[in-house]
DNA sequence: CCCTTGACTATCT
DNA sequence: GAGATAGCCAAGG
């Protein structure tokens, strides 16, 4: 374990954890959010690192797709479980929510509901 | 060192 | 709005 890889970790475990159900977020908002703006390719790195289980699956690109490609069993398996969560998609996107028209762009895209 | 690899992004066509 | 492009930066070979 590099330093770097102490200090990022933990920022980015405590970002992540914070998540809450039916919400996500994006690599680069939560590497941003953590102190490490510039590092959003390292957050899925870091995630698993972790030992204690985090929900890895609320977090997307900022594009709003999902970073597995799809078909696959990984995609399945996290969109699966937003879903379940009620978070909506329409042509491979996560769909912001109606009630967070009104509030600022940042917040229209990943607020809460 | 140099080069490649990413669960990424912002920007330009 | 979808695809291409350049930028990003720690790790690992």
């Amino acid at each position: 374990m590099t330093a770097f890889q102490r200090r990022f970790d933990q920022a980015v475990w405590k970002i992540v954890s914070g998540i809450q159900r039916g919400r996500v977020m994006s690599y680069g908002q939560i590497a941003r959010a953590a102190g490490f703006p510039r590092h959003a390719r390292s957050v899925s790195k870091a995630m698993g690192r972790s030992a204690m289980p985090l929900p890895w699956y609320r977090v997307i690109r900022s594009d709003r797709t999902l970073a597995f490609d799809p078909g696959s069993k990984a995609y399945r398996k996290q969109r699966g479980l937003l879903e379940k969560e009620g978070v909506r998609f329409v042509g491979g996107k996560v769909v912001p929510l109606d009630s967070d028209r009104g509030k600022s762009l940042d917040e229209s895209l990943w607020g809460p509901r």
